[in-house]
DNA sequence: CGCAAACTTGATGTTGCTCAAGCTAGGTGG
DNA sequence: CCACCTAGCTTGAGCAACATCAAGTTTGCG
């Protein structure tokens, strides 16, 4: 494994990039293309299972990742969909807490455990960085506890969309596109498939969003959809 | 404020025997009421609330603490529940993320925001262990959405006591002490008052639980209990 | 002892789920 | 190149879990 081997001098300036891809407006790939323990995955391939032992840390070069959580009996819960610049399998646990699968075609730069804890001891400010980033993860978790527990089916599938259209673009287009299935996003949301797109058609009628094809939504009122993704339950028609 | 004074060699140490708490079986309090910054908040009072500017870092010395996001039109998520040893207030960004109120009444130990960021960059293997506390959040706020998005009232219920009991004692006696209302656990499991209390009475009925007073549950079938809480579908009456 | 807040219990209502059918699009083989 | 076939999406009808509304009851504090 490449990352293991190269130099602490090179790795230490990699590794720096990397945790300051987190930063809004990054490059996403631009400073791993160069390593070489580079990693492919075709849509639904599996990166890790739920507790599987935690022996490489990843970072999403292109593509989505969803992370999954399952009940015995097969209800599924996705805690999160990654994107490029996105660091995962950082477990201080031995074990994965979820599995991570792939939604599009993904590449991804593999790091060995091992090396990567010893840089995070030895490169000064290594933790510090990966601390905010997983607060700041950690902030968006207690997010979607809200709308977990306290959001409407509307609620939910608005905050998605915006969630998406964010971190997409940042500026005028609206045009999102939505890589993954409308069962990944009732397992986001803690919804079924029929709700989802029952609540899509809805936002289209109530023309807050466009719905040409079925993984490509352009949102025609941001600001309304602002306010019910908000939960101002007045707007709730 | 004592804790921005005091010379960098005492709160270097205590600092590192703070992070120190999260481990199991630490004594709460024990390093730190040498330390004499320390607050107290009676049951109901706000330590700080969403939005404000993040200039204190706390560590609960004694009592409970409950983490609140609330939407536009009141409706409440409880994102957890903290006692004592847990740390509070360590948020990158400027403001406050959640509000934090006093359940019971809480002694605190609070530091200068300033003081301590400092200390995350400048004491060895601090930050490191600010990560992996923080990494552990993240995974029982993961393990909490999976709770909220796909559970049934009665498993989440099940799965709340046992949470409870683990944080509170570990060991035989299975007598667990509930210092919120009603209020606060539909809160924090995404359910109304009346559902918790129908539920905790049908555990009651179902012998998996006693229930003298409303604060204090025993818990009579562990095991049943368990298989609820993981959600074997089969074991829901 | 009295009072207010918290809790329990019951009757009814509604949101979102389940079950069921049809539709659409993309990929494959003839 | 077209037709089929399948996975995914949409739509509809009925239902169930949990919410809401409304009393009562208990608890604990002053």
């Amino acid at each position: 494994m490449r990352a293991q081997a190269v130099s602490n001098t090179t790795v230490k300036t990699d590794f720096a990039g990397f945790a300051l891809s987190y930063s809004p407006g990054h490059q996403p790939g631009s400073y791993l293309t160069a390593i070489s323990s580079l990693q492919r995955k075709a849509p639904g391939e599996t990166l890790f299972a739920e507790g599987d032992e935690t022996n490489s840390v990843y970072e999403i070069v292109r593509g989505t990742l969803r992370l999954v959580k399952l009940l015995p009996d097969g209800r599924r819960q996705i805690t999160g969909f990654l994107s490029a610049g996105r660091l995962l399998g950082l477990a201080p646990e031995g074990a994965h807490v979820y599995t991570a699968e792939a939604v599009t075609e993904v590449t991804l730069c593999r790091y060995g455990r091992a090396a990567f804890e010893r840089l995070i001891d030895e490169v000064p400010g290594f933790a510090r960085r990966l601390l905010d980033v997983t607060s700041h993860e950690l902030r968006v978790a207690q997010d979607q506890m809200l709308l977990l527990g306290r959001k409407t089916a509307t609620e939910k599938v608005a905050s998605f969309l915006l969630l998406i259209a964010e971190q997409q673009d940042g500026d005028g287009t609206l045009e999102v596109d939505l890589p993954m299935t409308r069962s990944d996003i009732a397992d986001y949301l803690g919804l079924t498939i029929e709700t989802v797109s029952r609540t899509l058609t809805k936002l289209k009628q109530d023309g807050l969003i466009a719905l040409q094809e079925p993984h490509r939504i352009k949102i025609r009122n941001r600001d309304q959809l602002e306010e019910l993704a908000a939960g101002e339950s007045g707007t709730n028609i």
